[in-house]
DNA sequence: CGGCCCTAATTT
DNA sequence: AAATTAGGGCCG
């Protein structure tokens, strides 16, 4: 339910992990998406932060490095966050692969970007299982840190679904890379605009009527 | 405070 | 060289 459809011509590894799957983009060096499903038990795990940031070994010498982002200006900000993983400590481990990382802005990382995470652990435990997929918006001329060039994004997007009361429903955000001021809700869009944005297609696998009018619909306001 | 990170120093 | 520890900044 959760795999996008990768919008066409865009580099891609589809790796499968134990809490996430991506599509790891080698030219870029960050991902083009991260998928996963969030059950409530998931979201109702908690523990210590485990795992250090490492080099994905499964894409060889594609996968950035910690060099690349030291000095640089910009976090290891998660996608799949260690957050949603706490239910395993294999799961853990692998959100630290630098192919489920991106070079964000610290001051978005540890604020909105956060808040928002922590928003969607909520609505887990709350609702039972809802389907996250998240990633960059690169623009052209995009700038890029390290000896192996990887690719600054210029915006994030992150875009969820589950039901609720019988009903799909979906919410999508958009995010520039910098400190965000006020808080997730004032960056709320549809769907249809990150599709238009990235290129990816969101939850495909929805009846196509439910698709075609969940995704047009921004539910700003409406949880 | 706990959570997102960072760097430097120290140990092995 | 790699792992661990200690300390710092920012956010909500």
């Amino acid at each position: 339910m959760e795999i996008p459809v990768t919008a066409t011509g865009v580099p891609s590894a589809v790796l499968v992990r134990t809490g996430y799957t991506v599509s790891y983009n080698p030219d870029w060096r960050i991902p083009n998406w991260v998928a996963y499903e969030l059950t409530r038990s998931e979201a109702s795990a908690h523990g210590k932060r485990e795992g250090g940031f490492e080099p994905d070994p499964e894409v060889g010498r594609s996968s950035a490095e910690n060099n690349d982002y030291k000095g640089s200006g910009y976090s290891r900000g998660h996608m799949a966050p260690v957050g949603d993983m706490k239910w395993s400590r294999k799961a853990m481990r692998e959100s630290f692969l630098l192919t489920n990382i991106c070079p964000q802005d610290f001051d978005l990382n540890a604020g909105v970007w956060e808040d928002l995470e922590s928003a969607l652990r909520s609505r887990a435990r709350k609702y039972g299982s809802i389907y996250i997929v998240c990633g960059p918006v690169v623009d052209s001329g995009y700038k890029t840190i390290g000896r192996k060039r990887v690719c600054v994004p210029g915006r994030f997007f992150k875009v969820v679904c589950w039901q609720e009361r019988g009903d799909w429903r979906c919410k999508a955000f958009v995010f520039p890379n910098r400190k965000c001021g006020g808080t997730f809700h004032d960056y709320s869009t549809t769907v249809d605009q990150v599709e238009s944005l990235t290129g990816h297609d969101f939850f495909h696998l929805l009846p196509d009527d439910v698709e075609h009018r969940i995704e047009a619909a921004d539910t700003q306001g409406r949880w």
